[in-house]
DNA sequence: CCTGAAGAATACGGGTCCGTAACGAATGGG
DNA sequence: CCCATTCGTTACGGACCCGTATTCTTCAGG
């Protein structure tokens, strides 16, 4: 289940998995797309603060992002019991669901490429 | 010059280019990247109602998608003389190379990736 | 205790995007 | 010649996002 990828072939995949979002309806920012996915593909735990350090955004936009991404249950917050201050961000069943959708959408129009 | 993507990398370079693309400032949505790729990939002569037809979107996002992408340099407009109705959509020196900068972002991103 | 620092959230002002609807220019058949 | 049709743009209302600055809570050290 792999794919080659070469430079032409890389914008048309690119084009093609951007359009399926679009008639998809899940419309996010890149900010979003990459907060959201760091989420899942980096290990746990998440912080407000550790998020936005490593992607290299404020705070706020991270923030607002969660809310975002909360709204669609993609995400979920939880106080840090241990220390009040920080904010644990965790997965859902709907966000795992929903990242799993998208790496499939990505193959798929990866294999769908002409030869 | 070809690499491979599996399912969990393929995530990962969509994480990756989107975040390179925050931190370089060129933020499209993923309907102007469409757009703008289509013009690129796809055989002219491209039309306002040609791309809303073809990327199944109304033609007023086709119509602000130029503004934005025309201000950027990276398309123009001309009118078409033999039907003055219509717009012919050009591509641009700046806006090839933007294409280009992003076809090498993707492949180097996917080079990176691990093993 | 009390105060300074840290973490996250919120307020504000500005910008951009969307969808629907309405508009003006241009065309071509009757 | 007109008038219905086509094409692209613009107007409007609403939603979202950003960056900066500020607020609120919580922690920790003196």
């Amino acid at each position: 289940m792999a794919v080659e990828l070469r430079a032409i072939q890389s914008l048309k995949l690119w084009h093609d998995v951007h359009l399926g979002l679009v008639h998809q309806g899940g419309d996010l920012s890149s900010r979003q797309i990459a907060i959201l996915l760091t989420i899942y593909l980096d290990a746990p735990p998440h912080t407000v603060r550790g998020l936005a350090r490593k992607l290299g955004v404020t705070k706020p936009v991270v923030t607002r992002a969660l809310d975002t991404l909360g709204k669609l249950d993609f995400v979920a917050r939880k106080r840090d019991e241990a220390d009040r201050r920080n904010v644990i961000i965790q997965r859902t069943v709907a966000g795992a669901l929903a990242v799993e959708r998208l790496g499939d959408m990505i193959i798929a129009r990866a294999k769908e490429l002409p030869r």
